[in-house]
DNA sequence: TTAATTATGTGACGATCGTCACAGGCTAAA
DNA sequence: TTTAGCCTGTGACGATCGTCACATAATTAA
């Protein structure tokens, strides 16, 4: 739980006493690889802190897993859709290695966030860390050719090129697992 | 400013004696078409409540314009990473049409949230919905095809197709005018 | 109103990407 | 060690997209 703390302390400031109040929403949990962590369907009602290994989030589409995030050691991974609105969710996180993570339970976080103003205020910090990633990778695809992509996930979030397999980082990066292949090769050729 | 209440309660529990704290943090402000909200390299320490009208981000790639974001009414418009994290932005955003908007100091604001936990609540709950939006435009690049997209897009945000001009629309979309035009055409003619 | 500017439609063509097919390499289980 | 299954590399080829060019329509300014 000690990086847990840490965590939150980059991103706001927390007394002791809200960490007390905010123990009975959180538990450890540990995952094998593969294991599912949000089943698509199911409503979305926790937070995944990561503390060790990475995950994944994808949804199919006509019968094909398209990957949609990865999150990696001291980040949040959720559904923020489904966590926000209670509607089902729409796709799948599951581990990619074994995982070790704290999970937020949503019920019992907005009860202490009731009680202590500092954790409300770190709720609305998480958020905002999640909402500013999702726009980098929005703004991604958008503004980017698939090679200048590859070049941005490298530079910015370099785990992501590390150890995510190709095929998923394809699928990502929202081209087909061969063109990514021969990106690669046009790079290590220069 | 009544649209802004009826905005607020329609995301989270909120007060009459929530809404007076609020108001220093609050005041209306009007641009003509083409005027600027925010300038690239400007820190942004504002929300924009659009009341009437609509504007859109951009940014600059090798002197072109690339349409980020559009927002109309009843919307929160900001650069969510400059906006928390207070570097410079990297993104512009000017009014598309005489534009009315309620804005959000940043720093009165935390004052506020700070003497009323709805009001920090509020804060929560409009970077939630902005982080929806956000992933929702992020996925639809990595899952789909420019037709696909559009699809999506006229039926999940009908004002873009509607109000947005198709140049800009297409640097939204991530494809070239053209492009953009001939799907246009290929539709019609089904 | 006219003129200037900007937005859109469309054809041609080259570049890039996706798909299919198959080969080789790596990993994990028997 | 061997086998099976998955991941990656690569060639061929068709589909799609981007770019350039120019015509026309719509909007704005004079």
């Amino acid at each position: 739980m000690e990086n847990l703390l840490l965590f939150i302390r980059s991103l706001t400031d927390f007394s002791d006493e809200a960490w007390i109040y905010l123990q009975p929403a959180l538990r450890l949990q540990e995952y094998r690889k593969n294991e599912v962590l949000l089943k698509e369907g199911d409503i979305c009602d926790k937070l995944f802190y990561i503390e060790k290994g990475y995950c994944k989030s994808y949804c199919m589409i006509e019968a094909e897993k398209k990957n949609i995030g990865f999150f990696f050691e001291d980040e949040i991974a959720t559904d923020i859709q489904s966590f926000g609105c209670g509607h089902p969710s729409a796709l799948n996180i599951v581990a990619c290695e074994p995982l070790a993570v704290v999970i937020f339970d949503k019920k019992k976080l907005f009860e202490a966030s009731s009680q202590h103003i500092e954790i409300e205020r770190l709720g609305r910090n998480c958020i905002r860390q999640f909402a500013s990633k999702q726009a980098e990778f929005a703004n991604m695809a958008k503004l980017y050719k698939p090679q200048e992509r590859l070049d941005f996930l490298e530079s910015q979030f370099p785990e992501m090129g590390q150890r995510v397999p190709l095929t998923q980082l394809a699928s990502f990066l929202g081209v087909a697992r061969e063109t990514l292949s021969r990106i690669r090769r046009r790079r290590t050729h220069y």
